[in-house]
DNA sequence: TATTGTTATACTCTATAACTATA
DNA sequence: TATAGTTATAGAGTATAACAATA
């Protein structure tokens, strides 16, 4: 740092590294999202097989459309996912007898299993990802996010990670 | 839901949405994630652009390898994305006196105008994200936040949305 | 004609690797 | 020979749009 002759380099007023609670929260979410899939690749899967295999086993007999609607993703890409957790033999789809264009999703045993194995996994990853908070301050925070996200209208259980940036409204710039 | 019959199919059993504060956290965070990102979209710039300006600003006359570094991504990749700050007329490259292979990275009048702008930006970001606590909540939460954040070991000031799936570490599977 | 699911295509993003220039 | 930066290429992932089956 020789040059202290230029007028226009001030790094004390340029913003230095960003300490408010929303870079960390975006922070700390990434890297809890980024272990938590390296955790559940572990058993083969990907955040978002956990999330359908979740929604599939919480309410089974939907129709891949309505899975679509409730993650904010494209028809198309659930087929995709569809399609990998039924090879792994996780999934199972079942032409509806009401609407024969509909595929009913139900998870087999090995699913059932599997989501099991992800939530012991995902009972691991909280308590890692807390270690430095006791019980109380645990709690507190919980019950901090919750209002949040209650403010912000998350919608419980799903993650955004499923949107892309393409899918979000666009803006007019230029 | 007419057919309670099937004995494997027990939706309270399975997995419901997940509660726990990790889920939050990657939830909320991604959430503030995009929303930033939209924020910033208006002003021209990517969440990765706004990264580089802080960086830039908080420390000149940097090479483009050292940030590659300290941001965990590729330097070709870095390339890119002074090239785009470049063309904005918000970054400068000098080369480097000392040493001719390097660039020296300095931030323009408007980049420094720019950061300014996000400063504000965020600010409105943060304060809109919190909506739902008062002072001493945000406080409160500001405090859960560094306490895990430090705890993860996590790099004060660099999101974790630079690094890709494919550059961390590949688990061996199969 | 409308809707569910599928397939085909194109686009975006990013890492890898070859290359240029300086040292 | 090694290093900073650049360029070229390839790969992964995902939305868009055309398509087939059913209503």
């Amino acid at each position: 740092m020789t040059n202290a002759r230029q007028p226009e380099e001030t790094p004390a007023a340029a913003a230095p590294a960003p300490r408010g609670a929303a870079f960390l929260l975006a922070q700390i979410g990434a890297h809890a999202a980024g272990r938590f899939a390296e955790r559940v690749g572990e058993l083969g899967l990907t955040p978002a097989d956990v999330g359908l295999l979740r929604m599939i086993g919480g309410r089974p007999g939907r129709s891949q459309r309505a899975l679509a609607e409730d993650l904010g993703v494209v028809p198309s890409r659930v087929v995709s996912l569809i399609d990998g957790l039924q090879d792994k033999g996780l999934v199972e789809r079942r032409r509806s007898v009401e609407d024969r264009r509909n595929h009913e999703l139900h998870l087999t045993a090995d699913g059932r299993r599997a989501l099991g194995s992800v939530s012991r996994t995902a009972a691991a990853h909280e308590d890692d990802l807390l270690a430095a908070l006791d019980r109380d301050q645990r709690d507190l925070l919980l019950g901090l996010l919750q209002r949040v996200a209650a403010q912000q209208e998350l919608t419980p259980g799903v993650h955004p990670g499923y949107r892309t940036a393409a899918q979000k409204p666009r803006r007019s710039r230029d």
